[in-house]
Formats: C-alpha cells, structure tokens, sequence
DNA sequence: TATGAATGAGTCTTCATTCAT
DNA sequence: GATGAATGAAGACTCATTCAT
C-alpha cells in the first residue's frame, strides 16, 4: 500500500475514501472538458457534490486533486492490466494481450489520460518524479514481456528497451488523431487490429542487426 | 498564403512582422518554461523588449499569442521538411529522409513541440480546427510518401492511412520519454536510428493482410 | 467572587474549572506562539486535549478565550502579589517587595504578558473595560504602598498618583526590551536591581516641589 | 538612504513617493482603529484612494504595509528628534530636550506608536530584525546624551546603558494608561512634566554605587 | 457531554486588458 | 505608435462556528 500523502483534516477513514472518490469523479468531469487552470475549485466541489469547505477537508490545494485523480487512474490501469494478462503462459500471446489491454484501456479512457500528459507540466518538480516513476513500472513490465518474447533468441539490449519505452505510448497516439481516424475508419476496433499489427511487426526490428542509415548519410 | 487571422491596430505591415517576431521569440521562451497559464502577460512583453501597451498593439489577446507561435512553428516545420526531402527521387529514401527529418525536427523543438501538445486544450474550438488542420497537411505528405513506397504493390488502404497517422507522432513519444532515453542510450543519435528501423519494420505491416487477433478472442 | 462572565452549556461547574484550565494552557502555548488572530481555534483545542466541540462547550466565541486567559493570568498575579508583601509591616520594605514582586512576575511571565498588551486590541470596549478596571486595582495598590511609604512627607498629590501609574509598568519595558538588555548584562537578576534602584531614586521626586522645565521653555 | 525593499510593479520614482504616502496614510487610519487583523486589504485601499489593483501596484502583500508605515513613522520620528536637540550645547538641557520631545513625539502620536507595539508579532523575523535595530538607534542616542550629561563623574557603566533602554519607553507607558491619566490630571503637560521629573531623579542612580536589596532578602 | 464533519462568508492576491498622455 | 499606470473581476484558500449523531 501507499502511503497517503496528500493532507486532509479528516480523521474517519473510510468516508476519506468516499469524498475522495466524488472529488476524483467531479474533477473528471472538469478537468477534462476544461482543463486544470480553466476549471474553478468552486465548479469541482459542485460536480463532486460538495461544498468548498468540505472539500478542502479532505486536500490542501487545488494541486492535490491532480494527484488523487493520478493515483486513481494508474491504479485502475495497473489492476486492469494484471487482470488482463493474468493466466497467459504463451509469451506472444501474453505479449499480445498486454499491447491489446494498453489499447482498449487507453481507448476507454481516452480524455483523462489525455488531460494527464497535458497537465503533467502543472505538477511541481518533486510529484512529477513520482509520476515518472509510475510510468517507469509500466516500462519495465513491457520490457519484461518483450524479453519473454525473444527469450533464446540474440537481441540487440538497447532496441528492446528502447521498443519498451515506445510500446505504451502508440495507443497515446490513436487518442491524438482519434478525430481524424473516427472519420477515416469504420469502427476503433479496425485501428486497434491495425496498430496492432504495425506494433508486433515493429518488435521484429529487435532481434536483427539492420541499420536503416549509414552514418554518413545523416548530417 | 492565409490571411492575418490576428487583429491588429497597426498599418505599417513591416513593422507588424518585426514586433510579431519579438512576440514569438519571446512567448516560446516564456511558455516552454512555465506553460501558457502561468505565463504572465507582462512577463512574456518584457521578453519581447516591448511594454504592455505596446505588445496589445500587435494582439488582442494574450490566446492570440498562441496562435502566432503556433502558426510560427508549423510554417518552420513545413518549410524544413520541404527542403528536407527536395530532390531525393526514390521513394524508399525520399520516406526515410522524412521520418528522419521529422525526428529531428521534433528532437530540435522538444520543448516549444511539447508546449504546443500540451496546451492545445487552451485553443477554443475554432483555432482548434484550425490547428488540427495543419497537423493533417503533415499527415497527408507522410500518407502520399507512403503510397509512393508501396506502388505498385498490393496494400491494405487503411492500413496506409493509419500509418501515415502514426508516423508523425512516434517522434513525440521521444520527447515524452526524454529523461528515460538519455539515461539509457549512450547518444540520442541511437535512440533516433533505433525508432526508425522500428518505424520501417512497422510499415511491412502495410502490404499484408494478416490479423493479430481472432474476432472471437476479443470481449 | 465575579460571575462567570463567559457563558457556557455545561453545568457541572468543576468539569468547567478543570476544562477551563486545560483551554488556558493550551491557549497560552498557542496565543505566545502565534498571537492571536494566527491561532486557530482548532489549535487551541488541540493543545487543550479538547475537541472543536468539546471546546464549543465552555466557551462561546474566540475571543472568549482571551478573556478566561486574562482572568487567570490576573487572578495569579493578584495572589502572588499578596503573598509577597503579607506580613511586611515596615513601609519601605513593603514597597520594594512589591517593586521586585512585580519585576520578578513580569520577567517570569514575559510571554504571556505581552500577548496580553498586544491583544488588548482584540478585545471589544466593554472587556476593555474590564481590563482597565483590573489594572486599576494594580494600580490603587501601589498608590497606597507609596501613600504610606511618604506618610507624615508634605507630598505632591498628582505626582504621587503618577508614580502609581507609572511604577507597575516600568517592568513592562524589560520586556520589551529584553533582548538587547540579555546580551548587555551578565544577569537579568542586575537589570531588576538597577530598574529597582532607579525606581526608588525615581520616587523621590514625589515629596520635592520641583519643575524640571520653566513653562515659557515649552511650546 | 535606504534602499526600496518593498517591491513595486511602478517605475516612475515620484509617483511611487506620493502613492505610498497614501497608503501610508490610509493605513494609519485604518490600522489604529482596528488593528493590522482586523483590517481588510480593501478599507486601507478606499481609505488611501486607490484601487484594489492599484494598491497592489506599490506593495507586494499586506505585510508590506506594515513596514512602509513602519519606515515612515520612524523616519519621522528620527527627523524631528535630530532637530530638536540641534544646536543645544548644555549636556543637562540637551539630555531634557530629548526627553521633552519623546514625550511630546509619543503623545502626539500615540495611535500609531501604540500600533506599532502590538503589530511588531505580525512581523516576520527579519523584519523584526531591522525594527529593532531601529529601536537601537534611538537607544543609543540616549546613551550618549547620559554619557555627556554625566561626563566627568564617576558613573556605573551597566546603570548608564540600563537607563538609555529605559528612558525612550517611559512616555509609552503615558500612552498605556492615557485613559486614566486623562481623568487625573488637569492637563497632559502636567502628566509630561512630572514624568521628565520622575526620570530626572530616577537617572541620579546612575553615578551611585548603591544596592538597593540585599541579596538574602530575594528567594 | 463528546465528537468531528460540514458550512460558506470573507480575504488576500493576480493579471488580462484598457486608455490617457 | 509607444508608454505604463489603473482597473476590477475572479479565484484559491481559511477558519470560526454549528449540529447531527
């Protein structure tokens, strides 16, 4: 377990978690349609069902709520995903439901991770770190996948970090162009199977040697 | 060319692009620091060698200033690329020198690039058609380069145009996972060459018709 | 004995007393701290033991909390000034002791005391009056120790009633001052004696008729 | 001079004298009323004829206020003080006319004076620091003024520095008990003129080397 | 009596924008 | 065209007090 770290002056456990779970779903609901510094406290409590006071019982800043809607989410993505690849002993199929769980995840909560990568940048130095350190949990469990996968097989070590580092990200992408790509395809579930596929034939760039450029080429 | 969708109060036209200059020059540098909401006004004039009165000369307002870095950018962007891939008749390394092109260009602007992905929540929804409209000018080259590679050959057309969507963005994911790479890849120059052979591995994706998962195995 | 000016919604009157004294030391603790105004009621309660309604209980508002605070800190006062000067017959002998009586609970309770004179602001006109009038007594006491003192000396009456207003504060000014008198004097002990001494120096101007100052000297 | 250690958006020096003479002025007025707590931001604003916004364009926080109307009290206080004593030779007359004019200088300002005692909690360390340092100033004056009055003769050096802490705060204790004082005496420069005979009397324990307790007769 | 969560009016402070000179 | 002082609406946050349990 983690330790509570953002302040409250509530004692009563269990109603900390119920407020907190409304203020996580108000600021949702403001944080995405408006963004962290267009959306009011005042408007958050509302949404939350709560007043100012009562709200600010329960975090110590404006700042506070990014975090806890934060650590909701990466929660919730985290134990989805162990859900997900739970039980699959094959490592390309463990592999494969891994990059399909980051994408329907992704997909399904499209507009709070996108609010997410924006507002990072409001985080002070210190949160940010802690941040990063979550996404360095979710790096480290594609590389372990990538691994499996090639396990027996002589890979280049820095193309598989650095395929671990780009894997989680490409559904980020589908949620960048998702306007665009709505118009263009006939259902997400045909992008999805696309990305997919683009994914699994680009990790075969991590057993060979190739070098797409020559030095003297690049300037 | 496009109109001067910026109002003004000025008639001297020259005298318009040098002061919209400095505002650039100065915004970038202000914005990358502190994002757009916590950049001040004031701060963004002093940095422009102008005083209030006379930057809102040159702005209406300070979503303006956005707007102008904005279009600012794109055009560099633009104009780079252009030239980056002027002359190179064969389409295998006309691709190559696009994508290689974009990932330093990308590389180049990390932080201005970043700004720009994380503050587009700021642009009302008619800049943001505009902007998005941009994004799809760049979208459509790597989608023409796309075609030319695969002449010929019997591809998957959506999957071109999915991947004409990716393309671009991979780059972006660099910049997301700059602190991590550097500390694991001896030059950026690997990280860059890495991406691409990934990059050109995933694009084989496009001529075959194979499917990643069965219908049945997805919920 | 006064009524209890402060009211209350408890009527065990020796629970009041033991929680009364538990607010007065935690407010004491808090109040020099922090003064007045920066204390917080939950702070208070805190110190106390109490909780924010338990508090609620025996008292009615902040502000009543100075008020019990000053009741006790002049109650004390009053009690050990008694004891100090019970059973001294000789005049003389009986001022001094109250002189350094008053010195030595001055210096004992600087903290508290000078909360009291600064927050005396805090207090509506009506307290203040009452703390005026507590004062008063103070005041009338030393009136009669000087009255005796010069017993059978052709006083002058208004200079006498002076030195009874000006005596029981000289002491205040140590405090004030206390920093700068620590690092000067080897002990505040030496400080007492010569503020005493220059006290009983002071005094003597009372049965003399002279004018330090022709009028036509004034403005 | 000193330097500007209030921050101000304004560059014009001039303006800045004369806005902060109204706040200054304002403040004053609204400060003595009701102390530093009490007083909105808003009120010294009205009272200073200025806008909110306006206010905050000469001053950084509220705290600010306190210590331009400190640096202005004082300032005055050290100007007529020099001139009053200025061009008085005689050691005993110069010694009075200071007194005579802290007397006079505390009465007239008695409000503010007495503010600025209770307000110096609201003080921030540093800013404490330098207040007192002030204060020191104006102590050392009265030193030297003892040091000259009693040149020649053999005096108890630790007594000497003792009486320059005192003297400047005895006409603040006039000001404690103004209200008493009021209905005593005929006239306050009854009250100011027994005091400086009082004082007078109390500095000839200065050149004495007498005790006026034994040391047993203290606990 | 005791508890402590809820309340919301009140405060300081910021800053985009305007406009007289 | 340039200047920079003035404006005031808006927002984050605090905390004394109440009241249901």
């Amino acid at each position: 377990m983690e330790k509570r770290a953002v302040k409250t002056k509530i004692k009563n456990e269990e109603l900390i978690d119920r407020r907190r779970k409304q203020i996580i779903d108000g600021a949702i609901k403001v944080f995405t349609a408006k963004g962290f510094h267009k959306s009011t406290v005042r408007e958050i409590a509302k949404e939350a069902g709560l007043t100012m006071g009562s709200l600010y019982n329960y975090i110590a800043s404006k700042e506070d709520i990014i975090h806890i809607v934060y650590d909701y989410i990466t929660r919730v993505l985290r134990e989805e995903m162990s859900k997900a690849i739970a039980g699959i002993e094959d490592p390309e199929e463990r592999l494969k439901a891994a990059l399909y769980q980051n994408l329907n995840a992704v997909y399904k909560n499209q507009e709070i991770i996108m609010f997410i990568y924006k507002e990072s940048a409001s985080l002070d130095k210190k949160s940010l770190h802690t941040v990063l350190a979550r996404e360095t949990d979710y790096i480290e469990l594609f590389e372990e996948l990538l691994r499996e996968r090639f396990k027996g097989q002589d890979v280049n070590e820095e193309r598989l970090r650095l395929a671990a580092d780009l894997l989680p990200y490409i559904p980020v992408i589908m949620t960048f162009r998702r306007w665009s790509l709505k118009r263009r395809f006939e259902s997400m579930d045909n992008v999805m199977e696309g990305i997919l596929d683009f994914v699994l034939k680009g990790i075969e760039s991590i057993p060979e040697k190739m070098n797409a450029l020559k030095n003297d080429e690049r300037k």
